[in-house]
RNA sequence: GCCCGGGUGGCGGAAUUGGCAGACGCGACGGAUUCAAAAUCCGUUGCCCUUCGGGGCGUGAGGGUUCAAGUCCCUCCCCGGGCACCA
């Protein structure tokens, strides 16, 4: 299809009112400024600028997408699939009664933006707002039943300002363990000068100095910094956070090499919430898949910490295996750990440095590449085993990690894959303490043994315990792992050796980045260094204008200069004069700012209450939209529709600060989306040339199963749409050539929302002719006007009827708007086959264009407005099914013989099981094969089926 | 390696609790309309055999449970995604 081709009003002689591309778009342009005039997709607030009564009094549901970065290469049309999805959803539910609320803004920050500008050298600003202009002007004639009032972009000023306001909330909290919710930083200073709440250390909070007591103070904030190994990406000029990193140690963005290295950066504390991000995803309605996805990333083991005595006093261990302890046979400390020069002896001392040499020199690419022989020094000291009394010899090796745990490891290597490698590579030994069952010697083709150096592996799994005892200890006998665990925890425990703990993966989220595209820090520091909230009411803290807003360029591979953040070179901005309570002074800028998943961690509520200036939501409003259900549901989003690519980094962010705000009281919710949904993706085919060139796939067609570009033959392939690849649609090429309500239709009924498929472009055809069909049945294409009837529906349209609107409303319900689009169809099919084109009832018509109106919401419109309506249609309520109408009079039950279908019969709805069989055993397919004998079996299953089992 | 998804006509995909496999759409084939084509409309279309009544086979492969399996159980193959020295 393309868009040149002679069109019905083009060549004229189609009929003047047929459903054309022309008179598609001709019908959606108008009625998108009627809607916009008259509002037609506000939604209400219960109070403040926004607020309705009459309309918030309805029940409310609050639909959200994703929020897009605007990029600068348009849209394509696998974009608004999800977009498309909720607004659907959003129809509907407006429908059934709901105030609904749904919109779209832009998550306009961040490094995507920022490479772009760079590279064309225009401002970030003037680039991100042309981006945002033109997305929205793409959107806009997709008909989506958005709230426009309250379309937010995260470089709004008014927006940023409450990012801000947010870090700051976060930087002036602490996390109260004891109560286990974050609280005012004032609150901990109150209880500290109290005297109710004592140091960590043995240290007296009266006996400190002011510089001391803030010190202590900020070592509790959620936010704070840290001076500490960062991933430096020179390629990018920033640091990124782990989850930005990808497997590969490169950049998610850019693909650059990322290094390690100590740096001073802000970092928030989301270790605190580790448990209860965790837990409380039991409370929320998301994709299995995502939520296994979020507790992989969290990472909760069970363990103990246990210390083994050394020459260099006490060194802590964890381990998820305590039970297994009796068989250590080494320790393994990190190349870091503070304690190895002291434990390194003279004769080891040149292997050791050496060694730490070399792994410093590594990547973590290198250092995490687990397909790589593992490496190790042994240090010449040894460690006491608590259990046993054993000395056992220590050593450093590079793939236990400083971050994890203890930087430490007891090395059990007949436990421990890794463990028991290390050990055959050094030679070390390796005592056995369970008796690995037979079958798992023979699963191995093994001979068994209870010398575990002869083992092919190490044994991981429940088994009897053996050389597991001493003089008050004793696992022996125990053949559970569970079990075992728990007698050692208990025995380490009461002999002071350690203590059963829990250990996370998830560490602190790193949360500066050494850019100029983002929210600047509301941080100030004083003369000495210190950091300081900037005053509530001096927000925003406006990002500066720079002529030169680059990062200072880098080499990718360069990981020794230091990083100079461009906002170092706005001198007129760096200082600042204010009175933070002692006079007024002289304080800095933080230059650094914050990364781009701050905007997200909260945009949807903003969404809420746009207008409000002080406060970036109103609680009453929060409460109204987002607030639990009921008592200990987790409150949030009703639905939220994105791609799976956000499954760790976006959603635990937000997860993480709308806890901090709900501990804070700011919002009623514990969670910012209860039910998430994972829309697709659409991919496209792609053709090539024989010198493997990518080729115009639009210009590509297929003859007898071969496909040809300009009378070459060409290759097939299928991925993702880009410019690379030659197959993008765009959203604009759809609307040419067959308007928006085609196109929605299409995408929707293409597959299940959460399936990616392909797209077809041959294939959109189908919905234009669903569409026109439509049309044709209840309009006159040659006088345009409305020719449906006022007589009375037949028994059996009406029962068609009223089966559609129990299916169509099943299917909308659950997001399956394809099968939705399916019931339409046959209805409209019977309409067209069985009643007859101008014979239409227009009883049956109305509904017919209620159910379509969230799907092609333009095309319904106009037909509802023909019928004489003055109302909108995406006003009017969703029809109910009459339910007498859905039982049938007559079922027609399938007839098996030994579980073959050999006919059917109709029956009356209430006939008897009995009369049932003696009708079915009459059949000539029956009988025929019962050959005078009694059936063996009769399986009645009314309405569906009789089966006969000769 | 581990953990999730998934495998159904030529294609995209339908199939409550196990109960007519292939809804709906595309394509293909045949027909109507047309000078002709496009567009539109109608019909046929899982595969194989058929004496045109019908018969056999069929949801990645093999086995099992059941009157009955796309659906439940076991083993295996393939595809997609996530995680991966986490102690």
């Amino acid at each position: 299809m393309s868009s040149h081709e002679p069109t019905a009003a083009s060549t004229g002689e189609l009929p003047a009112y047929r459903y054309t591309a022309e008179l598609a778009q001709e019908i959606e342009s108008r009625w998108q400024k009627h809607w916009e005039a008259e509002g037609t997709y506000h939604a209400a607030n219960p109070v403040g600028e926004l607020a309705d009564a009459q309309q918030a009094a309805k029940p409310k549901k609050l639909v959200v997408d994703m929020f897009p970065y605007p990029s600068g290469k348009g849209l394509h049309v696998g974009h608004p699939l999800g977009y498309i999805g909720t607004d659907v959803y959003a129809r509907y539910h407006r429908m059934l009664g709901y105030n609904v609320l749904h919109t779209l803004g832009y998550d306009s920050f961040g490094l995507p933006a920022e490479q772009h500008a760079i590279n064309t050298g225009v401002h970030p600003r003037v680039n991100t707002e042309d981006n945002i202009a033109n997305m929205r002007r793409q959107l806009a004639r997709l008909g989506l039943g958005h709230d426009f009032r309250r379309s937010v972009s995260t470089t709004d000023e008014d927006f940023y300002k409450w990012t801000q306001w947010i870090f700051l909330e976060i930087f002036n909290s602490w996390y109260d363990t004891d109560l286990d919710k974050a609280r005012p930083i004032t609150e901990l200073i109150a209880e500290f000068d109290a005297g109710t709440r004592q140091l960590a250390d043995d240290r007296q909070w009266s006996s400190l100095t002011q510089a001391e007591k803030r010190t202590t103070v900020d070592s509790y904030r959620l936010a704070y910094l840290a001076d500490s190994p960062v991933n430096w990406c020179p390629g990018l000029g920033t640091i990124l956070a782990n989850e930005e990193v990808t497997a590969e140690g490169r950049s998610d963005i850019g693909n650059y090499p990322v290094f390690k290295r100590n740096m001073k950066q802000w970092m928030l504390r989301i270790t605190t919430y580790a448990d209860r991000l965790l837990g409380d995803l039991e409370a929320l309605d998301w994709p299995e898949a995502i939520k296994t996805m979020q507790r992989n990333w969290i990472g909760k083991s069970f363990g103990a910490q246990i210390r083994f005595g050394s020459d260099a006093g006490p060194l802590e261990v964890f381990t998820t295996r305590p039970d297994t302890l009796f068989g250590a046979s080494f320790m393994v400390l990190s190349p870091e750990h503070e304690r190895v020069a002291a434990l390194t002896t003279q004769k080891q001392k040149a292997e050791i440095e050496a060694y730490i040499t070399a792994s410093k020199a590594k990547s973590d690419k290198d250092r995490a590449d687990d397909t790589k022989e593992k490496t190790g020094v042994f240090t010449g000291s040894y460690a006491t085993n608590p259990v046993n009394g054993e000395q056992i010899p220590i050593w450093i090796a590079d793939y236990v990690l400083m971050g994890y745990g203890t930087g430490a490891i007891v090395a059990v290597p007949c436990g421990d894959e890794r463990d028991f490698v290390f050990a055959q590579k050094y030679g070390l030994p390796i005592p056995a303490i369970q008796t690995p069952p037979t079958q798992w010697f023979t699963s191995q083709e093994a001979e068994p043994s209870e010398d575990a150096t002869t083992w092919p592996k190490a044994f991981t799994d429940d088994a009897p315990y053996c050389n597991s005892k001493n003089d008050s200890v004793n696992l022996n006998g125990i053949s559970q792992v569970a079990e075992a665990k728990k007698v050692i925890n208990a025995w380490l425990e009461a002999n002071g050796h350690g203590e059963a703990t829990v250990s996370y993966r998830l560490r602190d989220w790193l949360f500066s980045r050494q850019r100029y595209w983002g929210e600047p820090f509301p941080i100030v520091y004083d003369a000495g260094g210190v950091a300081h909230g900037v005053p509530v009411d001096q927000l925003p803290v406006v990002l500066p204008a720079l002529d030169d807003f680059k990062p200072t360029a880098m080499d990718p591979d360069d990981n020794v200069t230091e990083p100079i953040p461009p906002l170092a070179r706005a001198t007129d901005w760096l200082e600042v004069e204010l009175d933070l309570g002692d006079g007024v002074q002289t304080y800095t800028r933080e230059i650094n700012v914050m990364p781009q998943w701050a905007g997200s961690c909260w945009y949807e509520m903003r969404y809420l209450d746009p207008t409000n200036n002080d406060a970036f939501v109103d609680p009453e409003i929060e409460r109204y939209w987002m607030g639990p259900a009921e008592e200990g549901a987790s409150g949030g989003v009703d639905l939220y529709v994105g791609g799976v690519e956000h499954a760790v980094l976006h959603l635990l962010y937000a997860r993480f600060w709308h806890k901090v705000l709900f501990d804070l009281g700011h919002v009623s919710s514990f969670e910012p989306f209860h039910r998430l949904f994972n829309q697709g993706y659409i991919q496209a085919y792609a053709y090539r040339d024989d010198r493997g060139q990518p080729v115009d796939a639009q210009s590509v067609e297929e003859r007898d199963g071969s496909f040809f570009y300009e009378d070459e033959q060409v290759t097939q392939e299928y991925g993702k749409m880009g410019k690379s690849l030659k197959n993008i649609v765009t959203p604009d090429d759809m609307y040419d050539d067959y308007g928006a309500d085609t196109f929605r239709l299409y995408e929707m009924s293409m597959g299940p929302l959460d399936a990616s498929r392909p797209w077809n472009n041959r294939d959109v055809i189908g919905m234009a002719r669903f569409l026109q069909r439509l049309w044709r049945n209840i309009v006159d294409e040659q006088s345009g006007k409305a020719h449906v009837t006022d007589s009375a529906v037949d028994p059996k349209t009406a029962q068609m009827l009223h089966k559609t609107i129990a299916s169509v409303t099943e299917e909308m319900t659950h997001l399956r708007f394809n099968t939705a689009i399916a019931k339409l169809i046959e209805l409209n099919n019977v309409l067209t086959a069985d009643v007859g084109v101008g014979k239409v009832p227009k009883e049956v018509a109305e509904p017919l264009l209620i159910m379509l109106a969230p799907l092609a919401p333009h095309i319904a419109e106009e037909l509802w407005s023909k019928l004489g309506h003055t109302t909108s249609v995406t006003q009017q309520s969703f029809p109910v099914a009459d339910e007498s109408l859905l039982v049938d009079e007559t079922i027609t039950v399938v007839v098996q013989v030994n579980g073959k279908v050999r006919g059917k019969i109709d029956l009356p709805a209430d006939v008897s099981e009995a009369d049932a069989v003696a009708a079915v055993l009459e059949l000539e397919a029956v009988s025929s094969r019962l050959e005078g004998n009694e059936p063996r079996k009769t399986i009645v299953r009314l309405p569906k089926i009789i089966n006969i089992v000769v």
